[in-house]
RNA sequence: GACCGGUUCGUCUAGGGGUCUAGGACACCGCCCUUUCACGGCGGCAACACGGGUUCAAAUCCCGUACCGGUUACCA
């Protein structure tokens, strides 16, 4: 039989951290063994789904690839199944109805309570068969049902015995019957509860192996129990460790808001690939030293042996901008865009710009410029211009996310661009000799190279290409000339060129820029005015 | 409380009785490269939770303790 397995969020928020690394796994699972990758969204909680969050979850799977097959199953539709097999277990007797008021929620928090209740119920010998209606007989139990008084369903767990399973991941685990509680199948007003939804659902959709976070490993002892009920072999189990917050606690929406959702990902500038990359890591390995995996390579060495059996922790530090989220998913994310093949950056990097008016339709235009005076490697079988693969090339290497390319490297795209305070104190005001001396440079570029321009063809006569060496000279007597060093020149240009402290070595910068805008802007007075 | 699970550098991890004076990655620190730098190169700091066994030999196997986590709903 072939292996189908399933990733079934419950859509009350955006797609988690946690739930994404499930999806991932599962995707991986299905993929490695040549099977079908589900979608079920398990919206039996009326009170707390809603379209919003099915939405976000979808998007979130869509950004990071993880394409499922077949149609996604919404649970809700499913109900009246659900009920229906709930009543053929009552039919049958493994099943009974609970006449007991349902209980109305108290003043303390949820978990609260039913830590109290399970304490209370622990110091009491009662048990977890102490149900009354659990030995009613049939016809009692009829009439009064008949009658209208409502009523739910519970599972009538036996006196003596044990649940087991083979887990993948967390090998054999036992429970006696004792500390299982006789689990409500159906609501008092009707509705399916989540483990048997999810027994029913996964009979239906013929789902092979169960891969989840293993805060559901209790749930899945109750899950087997509905499953022997049915009569019918429970799938494969592999339960997953999971991924906690810095201190060890749960990592939630509420405590820790945007950091654990994918859209901020997405967001925030980083590759699909690269995300998926980290996620893999946390809590599988495939047992030998290396990190960066394509897609491929994933599916590839994939094996439920490589999951962890202990939590892991997501690590970030809140009000720390350089460490807002997990370092390791940072440096994935800045390997990723400074050494993946340029062919599969530029179309993100052609929407980060358009996202934020800096795209040119020139960037677009197919190779003409053939004559690059540093003959690139770059083969331009691309739709992109020559000018902008040099530049996308040379500025990607100190970048970390996408969005580095309209924030940092904005200058190399738009004349409007916005000069880093700091970087004007420490190399240009620092030095008002600069103030006369770049656009004396300017003059001595214009001379020095009069009729060339970017892209630096053969401009035919014997002027000089506007190109790194040509460049290096021109400066390095400059400077001499001035009686200053290289480097007061370097950064001075630097800083008013592009805005920024840092970046590129200055002669690749002056020769991609250009000798026009490189005129202009050392022209500009810009530093010292405002 | 009960039941279940986990514990190797700050974090992600390799390791499954001897090859472990415990390896890699991120982060951090230092040096080098250099006109700058968040690129690159070299190096450094840094861990087997604790206590008992078993064994010639234990990070690896067993037991206990501690700590952390999960669950204990007419939520999912």
């Amino acid at each position: 039989m072939s292996v189908r397995v399933r990733f079934a969020p419950s859509p009350t928020g955006y797609l988690h951290i946690g739930s994404a690394r499930t999806a991932l796994f599962n995707y991986l699972y299905a993929r490695h063994v040549g099977g079908k990758f589900l979608l079920r969204i398990e919206d039996t909680d009326i009170a707390r789904s809603n379209e919003e969050s099915t939405r976000s979850i979808l998007e979130g799977l869509a950004w990071l690839e993880l394409g499922h097959d077949e149609e996604v199953v919404f649970q809700s539709d499913n109900a009246d199944k659900h009920r229906e097999t709930a009543k053929s277990l009552l039919a049958e007797g493994k099943a009974y109805r609970d006449f007991t008021p349902k209980a109305e929620p108290g003043d303390s928090s949820v978990k609260d309570a039913i830590k109290e209740r399970a304490r209370a119920s622990a110091e009491g010998s009662a048990g977890m068969r102490a149900n009354p209606y659990r030995l009613i007989s049939e016809v009692e139990s009829d009439t009064r049902a008949a009658s209208g008084e409502p009523f739910a369903i519970r599972l009538k767990v036996s006196e003596t015995g044990r649940t087991a399973f083979d887990d993948a991941v967390y090998g054999i685990q036992e429970r006696d019957y004792a500390d299982t509680e006789d689990l409500v199948l159906l609501r008092s007003d009707g509705h399916p509860l989540y483990n048997l939804a999810v027994v029913c659902d996964d009979i239906e959709m013929g789902i092979t192996h169960v891969i989840r976070g293993q805060d559901h490993l209790t749930n899945t002892h109750k899950q087997i129990l509905i499953y022997e009920a049915l009569g019918i072999t429970p799938p494969i189990f592999a339960h997953l460790p999971l991924i906690l917050a810095p201190n060890k606690g749960k990592l939630s929406k509420r405590k820790h808001g945007e950091i654990v959702s994918m859209t901020t990902y997405r967001d925030a500038g980083f590759l699909a690939a690269a995300f998926r990359n980290f996620l893999a890591l946390l809590g599988w390995s495939a047992g030998e030293e290396k990190e960066i995996y394509s897609l491929d390579e994933l599916i590839a060495k994939f094996s439920l042996e490589g999951i962890h059996r202990s939590n892991g922790i997501f690590n970030f530090k809140e009000n720390d901008p350089r460490h807002w989220t997990d370092d390791k998913a940072i440096w994935f994310n800045a390997e990723y865009i400074r050494t993946m093949p340029l062919a599969e950056l530029l179309p993100h990097v052609k929407a980060e710009l358009k996202a934020n008016k800096l795209w040119k339709d020139e960037y677009d235009s197919p190779i003409t410029d053939e004559g690059l005076a540093n003959g690139s490697e770059l083969t331009a079988d691309s739709h992109y211009s020559t000018w902008f693969l040099h530049t996308v090339d040379l500025i990607r290497q100190r970048f970390f996310t996408l969005k580095d390319f309209s924030s940092q490297g904005r200058a190399y795209f738009s004349e409007d661009y916005d000069l880093d305070a700091a970087a004007v104190a420490k190399n240009l005001t620092k030095f008002p000799e600069l103030r006369e001396w770049l656009p004396e440079l300017a003059e001595r570029f214009e001379s020095e190279f009069a009729g060339a321009n970017w892209p630096p063809a053969d401009t035919g006569g014997s002027d000089k290409t506007f190109t790194e060496e040509n460049i290096e000279a021109v400066v390095k007597a400059f400077a001499e000339e001035k009686g200053t060093k290289l480097g007061v020149i370097m950064n001075g240009a630097r800083t008013l060129l592009t805005g920024v402290a840092v970046g590129p070595s200055m002669l690749s910068v002056f020769e991609i820029l250009g000798l026009e805008r490189t005129l202009m802007r050392l022209r500009s007075q810009v530093a010292w005015n405002g």
